[in-house]
DNA sequence: TATATTATTGCAGATGAGTTGCGTAATGAA
DNA sequence: TTCATTACGCAACTCATCTGCAATAATATA
């Protein structure tokens, strides 16, 4: 896991530093949240970049496999990404407005010492979300 | 959420105890893994019971609303399901052979309660996965 | 700088999980 | 047994994601 991407690390594997691709990270360094492949394409569109559906798919394929992104589960429907360089964290889903915070605080390594011991289970990942209501929908339905 | 379904309480409701209905709820009855339509149309197809997926999908959703069945995401492709009357567990899924195992200590209850007063995010539900090897697995790559 | 090589892109079409509409069949209350 | 209502199967659909292929763009190098 590479999370430490230049884009001159990848012209040295043989790959090209396309406008896309350049733009791509860019995003992804500068987000907090995850974002899916549909949501990356319209923030694209909206930096005058319109890219093909196919290529979004690819291009997030290719960065993950790079290290450069992780893929997140928040939803069934679709996968969504964040960089790999971000802190260690979870989500907090609002199940009312769709918003995203992150948690750093993380127990389940500790769990993972215990589980490999207890069951000799390797623990290689882990993925934990949390599904609930922020505040601001938590303050708004208790006022109702 | 009704753990403790049977199914003259879902007649009382009004819906109808049908062969597949009760061989469904026979199967997660004793299933401890989560079972995805797809693997739950093939255990009916050993059973003896032939079922179109459209009904395998309705009857998952359904049991799923009565409170009988859980969701589980333990891949992006596809929703898995098991019975809610389990004890609250977390699932250890080999990426070598797919096994699955389940923890029962979960220390993300004791991070929600921080979370609240952190962050005044109430959540509602969780899902924490593992992703590694099992000891068998494990074993095997060690050895080589 | 021009050229050759190779990666990237877009397009059209495929795949596969899950859904919907609808006509028929089965359940169970009266 | 009748009848209202739920459940079922079938075919066709949706939607995220992927593939094949031909065209294009980014580099290395001559």
């Amino acid at each position: 896991m590479n999370s430490n991407l230049t884009l001159s690390s990848l012209r040295d594997k043989g790959y090209k530093i396309t406008n896309i691709r350049k733009e791509i990270v860019n995003i992804f360094s500068k987000m907090e949240t995850p974002l899916s492949a549909q949501e990356l394409q319209k923030k694209l569109q909206t930096t005058g970049i319109s890219v093909n559906k196919t290529t979004v798919y690819r291009e997030l394929r290719f960065l993950t496999n790079e290290g450069y992104l992780i893929e997140v589960h928040l939803n069934p429907k679709e996968t969504s990404y964040e960089s790999s360089g971000l802190m260690h964290h979870h989500h907090l889903i609002c199940e009312t407005c769709g918003k995203i915070e992150n948690v750093t605080n993380c127990l389940a390594e500790e769990l993972e010492k215990d589980v490999f011991k207890k069951k000799g289970f390797k623990i290689v990942k882990h993925s934990l979300e949390f599904y609930g209501l922020c505040i601001k929908c938590y303050t708004k339905i208790r006022h109702e």
